[in-house]
DNA sequence: GCTAGTTAGTTTAATGTCTTAACATATTGA
DNA sequence: TCAATATGTTAAGACATTAAACTAACTAGC
């Protein structure tokens, strides 16, 4: 049961019932084709002739074509199947990691377009800014498109690793990049033109990709929670189909609630927080025995040493490095049983690095999860990977342009 | 941006439109009357006539009723005010406590009717069920009315502390009143007949009460957490003016969430829960320098001590207890800023008996709050103290029967 | 006390959308 | 070839918002 706003509420008007149904149209044919217009009538519990009407406005719009004719066993007429025609126009999805930014042109639809290009990040804004303008033609160049492309592009998705505020597009605060209060769109602009910006927060971003996922089969799309684990803790949550982004638009740092408030210090100032506790660099300070915090000089034994390696050694027999993973797994399982009190998903999906030694660590995360979680369903809250090779980031970004032709409309 | 579920989702229908500007009459004549059509008319950006035609469908289903006129300061004809009606069936909203039971009798609209009244309250289920029977068919006897209203009643709302499966009436775990698994709504089915029986958590049921609440001056009412701190912390979020419920009907458990995961254990069996640290029992343990649990007997000193003892004695001087006060404080921030961090809310609204110490613990509770924020906004996010007197448990246990007839209708 | 001007509320006709029913189209199998 | 069946379209009806004209009621000024 949901309150009106009555400051902020949005009336039906005479168009309101097709916008709704309209986006349902949309939505079932995304996530059932190819389809056909008996099927929808079938899907929606309505007639053809309703269906008709709403298909052929989407299909003048072009943002919906048909297809070839389906075969039936029965006899009977053969259904025309329906698709998303994504000949619109393209979206770029950028993922700006400490290390390297990573790139992926989509249809306006969200299907990858050519190969997904990785360069360094430059740290210096203005420098990043061009260097993005560069590649981002060249990208365009590759798949067979004039760089004029940029201007009647969908949008620009933007994956920043720390606070952004999206209505403003300045990046209050990415600590791996070294930025504070930089107004990345303005500059972007000018790189770019009229061209839609959108940033968003990795951990959010990927629990966007969640939600708006191309493909049929993600499940708990409406009560989910997503945890991005790298050098930080990002979590996005998602209740009743919607990404939960709070006031000031910071929602879901679940990574800073404590384990121990008197704990190791975080990135954030504050002791003993989640991230504290299983952020990569925490794994590994553990494997060294000591802090390797980007503030200190690294040594040359660990500076170049990643989590990935560190799994290789548990593989090839390091007892030390299991001993790390394991007990980065416990609290994961710990904080992860907090996150699961809190808001009660349906899933709780997880990246990261560290996703790569699950099969090494789910028993010490499942267990740590059951100890602390209230009741014993809640200790049995599915939990799913999401393998890198999915880049979960880079969709989330795309997502930022293309969900809007999907989005439920809002009413009431 | 909401997604759109595929398996769920609700078409629009030839009545859609009206039955969503038909709510949204509802609600702004909720928190806005007096009010005439015209300024109906204002408020909705829509003419006249169709507030004309909404609001005369409201009239015939006895919803709404037309008052005295009103005054124009200019020239023109005097609008007519419209009022809710209140006079269509009534509610019961009942709070089960430990110590007591407490018991309100509302209109249709859950404007209160005579006084509230408090019993002890029975362990044994059956004699709970019982003695209630007797107790609101007493209550209606009081206000006059005849006791066969009770089937004809709107509903009777009950909050439980402890958790409820909503879904099958059956009280799943409630440690206060030794009830576990029990199937309470089908024992009351046989005592109140055919009557709408609807069971819900204190903590919940506190944030019901504020985004229904017929002030029109409740603030944030789209997206705001309730806490409220008893023998128990419960914790109540509200996303996007919905109350946020879970999978398991048990999100919100904030007070499992730890300050530290070697502290002293819960009431939950786990270690250093914030619950274990600010809830009154905790509060008191520090005052008296040792557990005080329910399980282990009470001196005759700590029996009877409660925690308005302790605030008493603090305002008298005691510094003692003045400093277990704000070492609760202390714990009660900590808290609140993972809460705040984690939600991002607009409001925070903190209920319980502490709150009468409000003025004495403020300083440290925000001090607490600040710390462990990650931006200076949520360090400044609003934190509201909703006194005793309000009876939130109660207004919420009535707003889960009366809040439907003014819920947004579920659509897309 | 009359009239012009103004606001509230209603009626009527126009328009857009879902809905029902009839119809055309295409296919299968006897 | 024809009956049966499923898909898709068309036309008419039902129901909603919307715009415009209209009635009702009131104030202020002469």
């Amino acid at each position: 049961m949901r309150s009106i706003d009555p400051k902020d509420f949005t009336r039906a008007t005479r168009g309101t019932s097709r916008e709704i149904n309209r986006q349902i149209v949309l939505t079932l044919i995304r996530t059932h084709q190819p389809v056909s217009r008996a099927d929808l009538a079938r899907l929606m519990d309505t007639n053809r002739a309703n269906i008709t009407l709403l298909v052929n406005e989407l299909l003048e719009e072009k943002l919906v074509r048909e297809g070839a004719q389906g075969s039936l066993r029965a006899p009977g007429r053969k259904p025309t199947f329906l698709y998303l025609n994504s000949d619109k126009g393209i979206a770029i999805g950028l993922d700006v990691r400490a290390s390297r930014t990573f790139m992926m042109i989509t249809d306006s639809i969200g299907k990858q377009i050519g190969e997904i290009v990785g360069f360094p990040t430059k740290f210096d804004p203005a420098e990043f800014v061009s260097s993005l303008g560069w590649q981002v033609r060249k990208a365009l160049s590759e798949i067979g498109l004039p760089a004029s492309t940029i201007a009647s592009c969908e949008g620009i998705g933007m994956v920043i690793p720390g606070m952004v505020d999206r209505e403003s597009g300045v990046v209050i605060n990415a600590p791996k990049l070294g930025w504070k209060q930089v107004h990345l769109t303005e500059l972007l602009a000018k790189e770019f033109g009229g061209t839609e910006i959108h940033l968003e927060n990795s951990g959010r971003a990927c629990a966007l990709s969640q939600i708006w996922s191309t493909r049929g089969d993600v499940q708990g799309q409406n009560n989910s929670v997503f945890v991005s684990i790298s050098d930080g803790v990002g979590v996005g949550v998602v209740i009743n189909g919607e990404l939960m982004r709070g006031k000031h638009n910071t929602a879901g740092e679940f990574g800073h609630i404590p384990l121990s408030i008197d704990g190791p210090e975080c990135s954030c100032g504050a002791h003993g927080c989640w991230e504290a506790y299983v952020s990569n660099l925490a794994t590994l300070s553990r494997y060294f025995g000591r802090n390797i915090s980007q503030r200190q000089p690294a040594s040359i034994e660990t500076i170049d040493f990643t989590i990935e390696d560190l799994i290789t050694r548990a593989r090839s027999g390091d007892g030390k490095a299991l001993t790390a993973l394991h007990s980065a797994a416990r609290y994961l399982g710990l904080g992860l049983a907090s996150v699961i009190n809190a808001i009660d998903p349906s899933f709780v999906y997880i990246g990261g690095e560290i996703t790569e030694a699950w099969d090494l660590i789910e028993p010490q995360v499942r267990e740590a999860v059951k100890e602390r979680t209230l009741t014993r369903e809640l200790g049995r809250t599915s939990i799913r990977i999401v393998p890198a090779m999915e880049h979960p980031r880079l969709r989330g970004a795309v997502a930022l342009v293309t969900a809007r032709a999907f989005a439920a409309p809002k009413v009431a």
